[in-house]
DNA sequence: TCATTATTGTCATACGTATGCATTGAGCGC
DNA sequence: GCGCTCAATGCATACGTATGACAATAATGA
C-alpha cells in the first residue's frame, strides 16, 4: 500500500541496503547511483517510515512536552520549543501532567520519545525519579523539581521578588500582601522566599491573613484581593508571585472601584505581553521564558546526542516599572 | 538494555508470542498464564515498545496538530483535544504551520502519525490536497481549508458577524467600520461576508478606508484603530473579526482618550475568557472552540479507525452583550 | 599475468511486537 | 483404547530501515 524502500530499490534497480545509503548520501555510493536512487524515490512519492528507522536506530527523534495544559503561561513557550527542536531535527509530543500518573509515565517510557521537558513538575511529584531511573534524559524549565539530578533552565526567582519587595518598601509601604502560587512548586516557593527576605531586611512582618496561596490564575487574583479586602484592613501593596494573579487583582479592584496604584499598588512577576497592554500597565518581574525555553530544548538535544554533566541555567531577572506600582 | 518481551517471556518460561497475547487479554491465553506473565512483566519493569507495536500493527495512536503557534487562539485548545485523545488511547504531536513546508509534508507523511488536525490552513495551502493523495486521515478546525473532501468542525461564522453587524445597525450606527483577518483564511472570508450582508439589508456601504486586513492579533486592533482614527472622520462602531483584535482596538482607544462605548462601540468575536474581563467587558459573538475542538478530535478517531464518510459539523453561536456594544 | 587493493554494492540480520498457522496435549465419546 | 475435538501455547514470519560483513568488480603495480 504505502511505499518502501524496497520499491524505490526495484525501481532504481538496486540493493534496498543501497536505496538506505544513497538518500543519506553515503559517499560509498556513487553520485550516479545516488541520483537514480533519488529519482526513482522522486517518482514514487517515497517517504521514510519513521518507525523502521526509529526501530532500527533506537532513536525517535521526538521529544516530550510535559506540562499542565491548564496553565497559559506555558502555552507562549511552545513556539520557541517547537523550533528549537524543529532546527535540530526533533518534533514534540505534547503531553498533560494531570490525569492518569501511570498512563503518563508509560507513554514516556515507551520509547516513543528520546526526551523530555518538565515544565511545570511539583515538588512531590515521583515522575523525575523514574525517569531517571529509566536513563530517559530530561531537562526542568522554569520549575524545578526536588529531584536535583537533572539539567534545569530557570529563572533567579530569588532575585527578583526580593527585588519587587525592595520596591514596595522603598515606596514606603509597610502592610504588603502577597498572593502566590501552589506550595509544592519551586517558583512559589523562591518567589515568596525571595519576597519575605526583603521584608525581613527591613524589619516588616507579613501578616498570616495577608498571604494567600492558591493557583497561578486570574482567578486566584481576583479571589485573593477579596479575600484581602474582607480583613477590613487591606494592605497598602500586593506582590503576586505572577502576572495572571496580578491581572486578576486588578480586574477584583476594577470592580470593586478600588483604584490601582493609589489605593493599593500590585506588582506581578513573568513580564507577559499582557502586563505591557494600556489596560494594564503593570509593574513587574521580567522572566525570560522565551530565551529559557530555547535553552532548555537545545539542553535535552545536547543531553540526548551525548549524555554529560547535569547543567543548570539560571536567567537574570529585572524589574519593570510601569504603572501600577505607583510613583517611583 | 531496556526490557522486552523477550525477556518477559524468558522470565515466565513461555514464549514471546505468549507474552504479547497475556499482555492485552487475549482470552486464548489461560489466567494463569496471563498472571504469571503479568507478574513477570511488572517485576522487569516491561513497558512496550511502541515503536515495534507500531511497525507491526500500522498504528501509531499519534496524531498531528498542526497551527500557527503564533496565533494565541489555539492555544487553548490544546487541552481539549488532548483530553479527547488521550481519552481514546492516543497521543498529541505538535506541528507548526510556519517553517518549511516540505519539512511539514514529509513529518506527517512519514507514517509517525495517524490523521491529522489542521487548524490554521490557509485556503492557499496545498496541504489537504497532498494529505487526502495520501490517504492520510485528516479533519479541519475551526478554519476550513479550500479542499472541500474532508471533514471540518467549525462555527457559523456568517451567521454570527450578520449578527454582530444587526446589532450595530440597530443601535443606529450607519458609519462602521470593520477590521478582520488574513484573506486566506475562511473565517476572515465568511465573518467578512456575514458582516457585508448585514450591512447591506440595511443599505449601508462600508467605506473602503473603514475595512482594514491584517492578522488575527491584539497588534492589530491597534493599529486599524489608529488607522480608523487617521482617515479624519473615524466610524461610530467597528467589527472586529476576533476578540484579540477588539481587544487590541480598546486598548489604543484607551491610550488615545477616546471612550468605548460612547465615541465607538466595539464588538468581537470568539468571547474568549479576556472577553468577560472587568478591564474590558467586551461586547462579542461566541464560538464554542471548546466544544468543536473536542468534535474534531473525536471525530478524526471515528475516520481513522473506521474509514467513511466525510462529515461538517458546524457549531452556532451567539451574541454576548456586555459594555462595548453602548446600550441596547 | 597475477596478486593486491580500492571501490561499489549485496546479503543477512537486528530492532520489538503481533499474528497466522502448526503443534502439543488433554478430554471425551464410542 | 482409538480417533476426534478443542484449548493452550509455540513457531515462524512480517512490518520498514540500517548496518556490519562480505562479494564482486575494477584498477593498480610488479
Amino acid at each position: 500500500m504505502s511505499v518502501t524502500s524496497h520499491d524505490v530499490a526495484r525501481l532504481a534497480g538496486v540493493s534496498q541496503a543501497t536505496v538506505s545509503r544513497a538518500l543519506r548520501g553515503d559517499p560509498r555510493v556513487t553520485n550516479e547511483t545516488q541520483a537514480r536512487v533519488r529519482e526513482a524515490a522522486q517518482l514514487l512519492g517515497y517517504v521514510r517510515s519513521e518507525l523502521g528507522r526509529g526501530l532500527s536506530t533506537r532513536a525517535t527523534h521526538r521529544v516530550a512536552l510535559v506540562a499542565e495544559l491548564e496553565n497559559t503561561l506555558y502555552h507562549q513557550l511552545m513556539a520557541p520549543i517547537h523550533d528549537e527542536l524543529a532546527d535540530r531535527g526533533y518534533r514534540m509530543v505534547l503531553l498533560a501532567e494531570h490525569g492518569d500518573q501511570a498512563v503518563l509515565h508509560e507513554r514516556l517510557l515507551d520509547r516513543s520519545v528520546d526526551g523530555a521537558i518538565l515544565m511545570t513538575t511539583r515538588l512531590t511529584s515521583s515522575l523525575p525519579l523514574e525517569l531517571s531511573r529509566r536513563d530517559l534524559p530530561f531537562v526542568f524549565l522554569n520549575r524545578v523539581g526536588a529531584f536535583t539530578d537533572a539539567s534545569s533552565v530557570s529563572a533567579d526567582n530569588l532575585g527578583g521578588s526580593r527585588a519587587a519587595g525592595e520596591l514596595l518598601i522603598g515606596l514606603g509601604h509597610t502592610r504588603i500582601g502577597a498572593i502566590v502560587g501552589p506550595g509544592d512548586t519551586s517558583t512559589a516557593r523562591d518567589r515568596e522566599s525571595g519576597f519575605r527576605a526583603a521584608l525581613d531586611d527591613a524589619g516588616i512582618v507579613l501578616p498570616r491573613n495577608l498571604l494567600i496561596q492558591r493557583e497561578y490564575d486570574e482567578e486566584s487574583g481576583r479571589l485573593g484581593l477579596q479575600a484581602m479586602v474582607d480583613t477590613g484592613t487591606p494592605p497598602t501593596a500586593i506582590f503576586c508571585a505572577n502576572d495572571f494573579i496580578a491581572i486578576g487583582a486588578l480586574n477584583r479592584a476594577m470592580e470593586l472601584g478600588i483604584s490601582v496604584p493609589d489605593d493599593v499598588a500590585v506588582i506581578g512577576f513573568d513580564d507577559i505581553d499582557m502586563a505591557g497592554w494600556p489596560a494594564f500597565q503593570l509593574t513587574t518581574v521580567s522572566n525570560p521564558l522565551m530565551g529559557m525555553a530555547r535553552r532548555a530544548a537545545g539542553m535535552l538535544i545536547d543531553r540526548i546526542e551525548e549524555p554529560g554533566n547535569t547543567q543548570h541555567d539560571v536567567f537574570a531577572t529585572e524589574l519593570v516599572l510601569r504603572r501600577t506600582h505607583g510613583s517611583s
